[in-house]
DNA sequence: CGGCTCCTTGAGCCCAGTCAAAGTCCGTGG
DNA sequence: CCACGGACTTTGACTGGGCTCAAGGAGCCG
């Protein structure tokens, strides 16, 4: 099975055949195990590995003096934890599991070599991070314009797409790990409110939630609620000159 | 007077005298001007260029379709408005003008040219795109978990702070350049509200504002208000190994 | 002095928060 | 196999922070 890092990449490039072993024994060596929510990486730590994730949700979060809780980003499988902020010199926020990881743990310096002299997969890399504050800048848009209901819709319509560009959507549905209470530590509301969005979208046919399987019976509808324009995740294929095999 | 942008990379680093040059040589070449409240960038183009702040304020911003608008993030003198963003095929957002700006517009590859052999050049970048980060994943916290005075506390100690590393702050005051409306559509709250928010800060004493003024009697008691910890501006100087000059 | 743009104020309303209790699901151990 | 406990979801009643609409004031520039 391919990794699900490489599957994102070629989103944006196509490898050699070098490129791909690499990346791929890259995913195979250090691979780990941690149990659903505990925390990978705490606030206030110094990273020294990569962490990439290979199945199973982890998070970004952070919490305020007096309690309050906020979830920053998601990471999915084939998501990056921390590219670079190992040259920080203490993470400012914690990262989690919200469902059983399996993940690699690659040292920085590990990763470095790899890159040396491979500039298709250092380009690819580049790519990722951007598209990860591409989401970041999107979720501040979601939290200082839409309303409760078009923040949930927006941030399943995110997941859906993120999720199929590995693979992980069959059927127009997904595996989703999140409870009603993470949901409000995402979307700034609270659990309360969530339950009663979530039941607006349900009446609204928008959404089928059993167990932690989601169903999007009709995306283009629920794209429509949350004004939901992909262009941020971008997705869209790059030009030739970054495939390997022309 | 030294360029802005050196201002806040010796936070991170300590150049040699060949690296100062080439940076200053690229901050002296290709200046521009834009009135305030032009953009510079639009959703949808292409960048070519890396756009350096060099005197006022510049800022990102995306609207929906409804016409509600969200700024983003504020672009301050020293800050690169789209280092690495020239890779995605399209700017997912636009950067605007808040008041005359000057600035200097570099192509892209001869950015790449001073960063080739030079790593120290490099990493200083590489952290400057982390902080911009850190800070992107702040302003979410804020949104989401934040009430209104505390947003609004918590971005002008932001700005003191990062004003403050480019030596724009003077008597714990300094030049701002947006209006409430400005503050709104960043806070995510209406004018209105913004307006009634800011009386209660004067009330307070924690803040003045005249024309373009903001002064900060008492920085400690707005940070205690808004929550404020600057470790996400990651400001702190790092270690030799970074310094050419040992 | 007229006409911008921006700031301020007031009154009423509504989306989302709060508090509290009950219901559901599910794993575990006796 | 069932009873228990804990985590999560759902519901109801009430509250409140922030929104809306609307009008008036202040500053600034041509």
């Amino acid at each position: 099975m391919t990794s699900p890092l490489i599957l994102r990449l070629q989103q944006y490039v196509r490898f050699s055949q070098d490129e791909l072993s690499t990346l791929q024994s890259m995913t195979n060596s250090n691979m780990r195990r941690l149990r659903a929510r505990h925390d990978l990486l705490r606030e206030g730590e110094r990273s020294t590995h990569v962490h990439l994730v290979l199945e199973g949700w982890a998070y970004r979060h952070k919490m305020l003096e007096d309690g309050r809780r906020q979830i920053i980003a998601f990471l999915l499988p084939g998501d990056l934890c921390n590219s670079n902020l190992f040259m920080l010199r203490q993470m400012d926020h914690s990262v989690g599991a919200l469902s059983p990881l399996r993940y690699a743990s690659v040292p920085h310096v590990v990763l470095e070599r790899a890159v040396q002299d491979r500039p298709r997969i250092s380009h690819a890399l580049n790519w990722d991070m951007l598209v990860a504050s591409a989401i970041q800048r999107e979720w501040t848009v979601s939290l200082g314009q839409r309303s409760a209901i078009e923040r949930i819709a927006h941030l399943l319509c995110e997941l859906f797409v993120r999720l199929d560009a590995v693979s992980q959507v069959r059927d127009n549905s997904y595996e989703i790990p999140l409870t009603q209470n993470d949901l409000a530590e995402t979307a700034g509301i609270t659990p309360v409110h969530v339950n009663r969005t979530l039941q607006q979208l349900r009446a609204q046919g928008l959404i089928q939630w059993k167990g932690r399987e989601l169903h999007v019976p009709d995306f283009e509808s629920l794209k429509q609620l949350a004004m939901f324009d992909a262009g941020y995740l971008h997705l869209d294929h790059e030009g030739a000159f970054l495939d390997a095999n022309v």
